[in-house]
RNA sequence: GUGAGUGUAGCUCAGGGGUAGAGCGCUGGACUGUGGCUCCAGAUGUCGAGGGUUCAAAUCCCUUCACUCACCCCA
């Protein structure tokens, strides 16, 4: 019986590590450039962590984590997403003693029990980014800033950054408490779903796709309208530092996010081609969850990318195969001299390969086209007798004896001078 | 978890009761020791799986699995 991957987990292949790679090389080198430092965190950890930090009653704690009992009894989840393990870890070792503030990024896989659908998989993979210590609006923009300023970076087109706050503790209360009221007056226009979610995340209409309830909310109070001063001066400032860094976006009143612990601003990058999955980034701030975790009153803000999702916006690549030297033999005595020869040429960075399967010199110079070979070496019989063999040039379609014991040289004189 | 669509060669897909197909790719030949182009030849399938109807099923019926998209939710 064939043995397959578990539904929503993914190998990438050959073809796509490229672009994996260019990512991931991008995301560290931006992220360094604004001193962030990488901090590697567990895949696995204790199921607390994620009903404490992404909420108990939210759909990612309660039906799409993967959590089960390990061996000893202990109950852990993989997961879902990065900012709880990194707040957790930023919490354990006290970094916040010597100096609370702290710039960290992490990237890795993350893991939804969803149906799997366009962008969306069961093992995905993130860039992440927090920043701990700093309240300023002007963090807030900055943070958004290199998120678009990686975008842009890596190719990404087609996108647009949406922006809203969703308030503090003090001016959501009375904002839901306005919306339930709202709600409960036209229940009747709602569907199912949106009445079940009005006690505890009437937030959630506003997401909602139906028409019916669309239209409701298009009439529904918007959270900008309670924020408290604070708050109120916290997302002005948002939106003008990122009008210093010349960042454009949009304010989305109807923007909610999915997780509890956000506070003031959130925010998403939107993107065409994606499908119904359409934010290849999403982000907030986290003034609360450093303490409700068992830290100090630290504020906190970062974001995460979505690789997957991005991937799917990049432009496809022909992944070119770039190899210098194939060497076509032929008879036994050259196999094994190219045998050989093409070991201490990969050794020494002459990228060569060989035909293990003895074929007509015809069909090796197939495969070193097909292979992309730059150079093909040709030993025959007669070539190795003399103690010379045929270096042919593929694209210019030219060959010339040259000296077996001096191949070495001439190859890497030859690829190292004119580039190719 | 719900709904819809699709499963036939390595890939993209035709065929809808009567011998399993095309294009691309692959292997080889034309060119006996020289690639791409052209021409010719060849190999490869439990027709997703299991059951049923039938003289006969890739085709009709039932069940099941997988994939895809959407709902939901989000990166």
């Amino acid at each position: 019986m064939e043995v397959n991957a578990v539904r929503g987990f993914n190998d990438i292949l050959a073809p796509e590590i490229e672009r994996w790679r260019i990512l991931e090389e991008y995301a560290r080198q931006v992220l360094e450039e604004f001193g962030f430092s990488e901090i590697r965190v567990p895949i696995l950890e204790k199921a607390k962590l994620f009903s404490r930090s992404i909420g108990e009653e939210t759909d990612i704690v309660e039906k799409e984590t993967y959590t089960f009992e390990d061996r000893g009894g202990d109950l852990v989840t993989m997961r879902p997403e990065a900012t709880a393990s990194i707040v957790r870890a930023y919490i354990e070792h006290k970094m916040y003693a010597a100096e609370p503030m702290a710039k960290l990024y992490s990237i890795g896989p993350m893991f939804r029990h969803e149906r799997p659908q366009k962008g969306r998989f069961r093992q995905f993979h993130q860039i992440n980014a927090e920043v701990f210590g700093i309240s300023h609006p002007m963090i807030d923009a900055e943070v958004m800033a290199i998120v678009i300023h990686y975008l842009s970076l890596v190719g990404a087109a087609d996108y647009n950054l949406q922006i809203n706050s969703l308030g503090c503790r003090r001016c959501r209360l009375p904002y839901k408490k306005d919306l339930q009221v709202f709600l409960t007056d036209r229940l009747p226009q709602l569907c199912g779903d949106c009445r079940r979610r009005m006690e505890r995340n009437p937030l959630r209409a506003f997401d909602c796709k139906k028409p019916g309830c669309q239209e409701v909310m298009t009439e529904a109070p918007h959270v900008a309208d309670y924020l408290c001063s604070e708050c109120t001066e916290h997302f002005k400032g948002v939106q003008y530092y990122l009008e210093v860094l010349d960042v454009p976006f949009t304010i989305n009143p109807r923007m909610v996010r999915g997780l509890d612990y956000y506070t003031k601003t959130s925010f998403e990058v939107i993107a065409g081609g994606l499908g119904a999955q359409n934010a290849v980034a999403g982000g907030g701030r986290y003034d609360r969850l450093v303490e409700e975790l068992g830290g100090p009153d630290i504020p906190g803000i970062g974001f995460a990318i979505g690789m997957e999702r991005l991937l799917l916006t990049l432009p496809k690549r022909r992944p070119s195969v770039d190899l210098a030297l194939f060497i076509a033999a032929l008879g036994e005595e050259p196999q094994k001299e190219a045998f050989s020869l093409s070991y201490k040429l990969n050794r020494s960075g002459v990228r060569t390969m060989i035909d293990y399967e003895g074929r007509s010199l015809k069909a090796q110079m197939r495969r070193a086209d097909k292979f992309g070979a730059r150079f093909v070496l040709i030993i025959g019989e007669d070539e190795q007798r003399s103690g010379k063999s045929i270096l042919r040039d593929m694209k210019k379609k030219k060959q010339e004896e040259v000296p077996l014991h001096t191949i070495f040289e001439e190859i890497t004189r030859r690829l190292g001078g004119g580039s190719p």
